[in-house]
DNA sequence: GATGAATGAGCTTTCATTCAT
DNA sequence: AATGAATGAAAGCTCATTCAT
């Protein structure tokens, strides 16, 4: 594929993206994503061939962006417990800077399970962000910093916890702003997992 | 209302919320509802004035049913330690017997914002449920068994890590049966909000 | 019929007249009929046997109402010109004080030709405001006060022209209330048909 | 727009006024605009995003339409008298030979208010028409020829005697063509504002 | 690659009318 | 006479996708 396709393919999956995670999945539909892109409907086929494919490259972007980020702290030598503060405190301003990557999962990987069914089954398109969170875990706990314990309780807990917040904060029911419960939270979630 | 008229409203209300948590809110069209109520759908008109309004009124009864077990929780004499398995308890065997509604939760609620804007704004339609959550962190702080922090901090903790793991087990990616996760997830959930 | 159920046709044709005259004959709906009189949809069904005769009875009672008034005055020993005057005073008075028999005209019976063709052909149900029309207008001609010419270009004018204003006060595009248009629009018509 | 875009619309805009006038506003449905254009419905929408609004623009067509006759006769030397019969002789013919745009006027835009409270309020859509109306009057009242007096005293001689007419001839009720009375009622018309 | 008119199935909602009670 | 739940056809409108240019 040329390099300005792949850009202008990029274009689309940060447009789309906006639009997905502000308005839903079936509240945005293709000729809103080529209008905001200055892009006729048909282009905009040229380079997704459907609805459901444009989300799935949505969630491989995000993942991958995401990945990359966490990637950085586990090289970083830390200990667990600051690695979860940082984990913590990536997760929330990417939740303020770029609310869009978070509101994705929420609104739309978490409430449309069939759009990903055919592409996107198990964990094939969020592999890379939960490998990084998979990384951290086993490192702890083979440092003896954290609880030995079945992953998914600690992803459950990191994941859940953390998109039930911002959910909170998008709801406006948090009486701080949501940088200000890094501190708790990434305490709560050292308690929970530590050993 | 008739009494006959409001038995009606709950069966609709039962099976549309199937439905909804199934296929999620706007796959699941009012022409469903109502064959699989074997009901004309001018006459499930006489009983929800609109699709949001009925997944209004799904969202208050199952706040409802969720606030009344936990008000039962609360008011046995248990410390908050046992409560806190209790809750778990009770939301996984929901989840495993009445999936449908967590998922209700998860997939119509949480993603369909719009949905409820006018009507269950704020925590309007879920009241009963926080309340008593918020009930059983109240005491437990007073008790001087949990750390004294803020609500949400813990709010998010439990419905975010409950609601995650529900989510996984609907992947499929878990390894182990949702009740086999009971005592390690209590563990968690009491470590990260113990005094 | 019985005295009691005559009255209760009475009372649905004004109810129903109101409200067909302020929103139109599509947009009002026979439950908002039953409703606005306190009665059951099935009920209403047994007074009018479907809409388009509820429509038609409503003509005639309008018809009846304003042929009455016309007699009156047609039985009077005024000149044509006097009569002219007094035939706009009512019109317009009616218009102010009792705006749903006009305005029926204007908004059903012109509009909606459909409802009336089975029941209501030719003049058969305005009959009685026709005729007195007719009368005052054929004994101006005999006395010699008025033009002989076709009848329907002296009707056209009456009946035009008073609705017309009607219409545009409704609209609110007349600079004055309505019955200070009177004397203009009194010798405007006299100016019109005088011999 | 491109031209053939816009010719489309034209060609949508005659035969929805075509319908409209002959089965009025609300027996007329976009699936029987589009079936009479050979065009499917969504693609209608491309062309008017609602019913409302075609018949807006609709009805901006006709002021348009009626409002270059009118100005055609206006820019003639002739007397207002002359005037007067041109413009019945206009209106007749028109009501005659393209008998729908009349209809509209009567059986969509003076019954079905509503449809037009949000884009033709008061004149907007009629300015044309009503302008060249109060030309013609105002020439008159500044040579003489015409009694000074409020427009719309005129002006709902003009529209409401006209328009009352085409009613009457479209119920059958005229005992001769229109256009034979165009003479008759140009006098009428004279004789009411004349000076 | 790029355009955007065109399709048509499918959506939510309405409402005149019926009928068992 | 009276009720109002029930019907079901049909309305206005939407939108993923295609395809001729």
């Amino acid at each position: 594929m040329s390099n300005i396709k792949n850009q202008r393919r990029q274009e689309i999956i940060q447009e789309a993206l906006r639009l997905f995670a502000s308005n839903g999945f079936h509240r945005t539909t293709i000729p809103d994503i080529a209008k905001s892109l200055n892009m006729s409907v048909g282009n905009l086929y040229n380079y997704f061939k459907s609805k459901d494919i444009l989300a799935q490259e949505i969630l491989r972007y995000i993942s991958s962006y995401l990945g990359t980020k966490l990637k950085e702290i586990n090289e970083t030598p830390l200990s667990s417990k600051a690695k979860i503060k940082q984990i913590v405190t990536i997760y929330f301003q990417t939740a303020q800077n770029e609310p869009e990557m978070i509101d994705f999962f929420l609104r739309v990987y978490l409430a449309n399970r069939d759009v990903f069914d055919n592409g996107c089954e198990g964990m094939l398109c969020v592999n890379e962000f939960v490998t990084e969170i998979m990384i951290f875990f086993e490192e702890g706990v083979s440092n003896k910093e954290l609880k030995n314990q079945d992953f998914f309780s600690a992803f459950g807990l990191f994941m859940g916890y953390l998109g039930g917040m911002v959910f909170l904060n998008g709801e406006k029911l948090l009486t701080k702003e949501l940088d200000e419960y890094i501190d708790d939270i990434s305490q709560n979630i050292y308690n929970a997992l530590k050993a």
